[in-house]
DNA sequence: GCGACTTTGTTCCTGCGTTCACAAGCGGCT
DNA sequence: AGCCGCTTGTGAACGCAGGAACAAAGTCGC
């Protein structure tokens, strides 16, 4: 939980400055930039923030203050050249180097993101796949054959597998995790409803399925609305957003 | 965005004074009741803040603060009796509340979920699927038969769905969207990636799995870590977290 | 029964993130 | 060419969340 300061990198084509990006930043950028090349797609050239903020759900400010961190490359007066600006959210991303996914766990949801087209179309290519289950191993799912979990070490380091996906059950996603980590990866995305232990240097996001139908529970609770036991609010409703 | 302040609310049972809880802290609070649960199955009776933390990865201090919002229910020397901070931490999320669920785009990711344990084992029981496909029409998924998008209102009011599960293809969203809000449904977890549009009094969950990897990306590069084009951290790494 | 130890609950404080508001800058119109 | 209006980019303020530290409180041992 380190705050760090002002940075550069080098991308080994060009110095760029770059200052520090709060992390809610980086999750909104990457939404503009979906909304940006499906305007693209549209045959839309330009864009001011009001429109761009308005398509991808926050406040104008909000947003001019997102890609003041990309750099400045509006036209005062006209807006965003959406073009030029997908080109820098994307380097800023780290979109520009090559990435490609491991899914551990070819349950229900592991062989739908094994499939999901989403991934490759965003140049995130899945390229191995693994479980336990030797009724799998071998079998092609969405082109690309199952390996055993414990090779997992050497087909990632030999593939360069970037990011691993963990969809194994709850008691499997530590041990999956560990052989990720000596594998070389260093970045995680956990759908296992559990908290992995990771070195410093791993980066680990988890996406939680019931803890979100948990929080939608509390706030419909809150406001009082649907079906269910009476819930009367007295006092305008206590949830600040 | 507004910010509602202090209120209470009535369970019908009892009254309980509870005080404005911050979104994150409604996140934390689903993790706990999950690490609480599992430590009672281990026959855990009571446990303190600090190892709760621990199991939860976060701060014990935050841990003691979100706690503080559900009630005082623990013992100073001794720490927190797991079965009551369970009880008291499922009715601030409205728990002990009937929910059912509505999946609908029966495609790879909307069949995982139709079939996902983690669904019912926390008390949310799919109760409708609806696809647009006439192939799909009748074909019972995990149980269940799927019925026509079209139907989405008429049986959402029916069943008494709380919460729709959006796993449809982008263009379909928004429309799937609109029936949902018509059925009466008034919680939207969206898996499709698009910013839906929807009345005041409906909430909206989004799950963007290509942004999640995108946030990955991100690190990544700024960590230098990892295989690719040559990235050279010159200051401490630009990152806040 | 009393003291010491443990752990909670809370207060204060620091820092981040978001929003407001405005000056600077650019294009279009006359 | 000059003015007008629109939009960006940023400086400042506000509000919230997280962390440290401490006082209150209750238990265990003697």
């Amino acid at each position: 939980m380190t705050v760090h300061e002002h940075g550069r990198y080098s991308t080994g084509v060009e110095d760029l400055p770059y200052r520090s990006v709060p992390e809610a930043a980086v999750g909104r950028l990457a939404v503009y930039l979906r909304v940006l090349t499906s305007m693209i797609e549209q045959g839309v050239t330009t864009m001011s923030s009001e429109v761009l903020a308005g398509a991808a759900g926050v406040n104008s400010a909000t947003l001019r203050k997102d890609l003041s961190y990309v750099g400045s490359y509006g036209t005062r007066g006209v807006g965003y050249d959406t073009a030029r600006l997908v080109e820098h959210i994307e380097r800023l991303l780290g979109l520009t180097r090559h990435h490609s996914i491991a899914v551990v766990g070819i349950g229900n949801l592991g062989h739908a993101l094994a499939n999901y087209p989403g991934f490759p179309d965003r140049g995130f290519p899945v390229t191995a796949l693994f479980d336990v289950d030797e009724d799998l191993i071998g079998v092609p799912v969405g082109g690309l054959p199952v390996d055993h979990v414990d090779s997992i070490p050497a087909i990632c380091a030999e593939r360069e597998v970037t990011i691993g996906v963990i969809c194994t059950p709850v008691p499997a996603a530590q041990g999956v995790c560990d052989l990720l980590v000596a594998g070389g990866v260093r970045c995680i995305l956990n759908f296992a409803p559990v908290v992995l232990q990771v070195p410093d240097d791993v980066e680990v996001r988890r996406v939680d399925l019931a803890v979100e139908l948990q929080i939608l529970s509390f706030h419909q609770v809150r406001r009082g609305n649907g079906i269910g036991p009476v819930v009367e609010p007295i006092d305008p409703i206590a949830v600040s957003r």
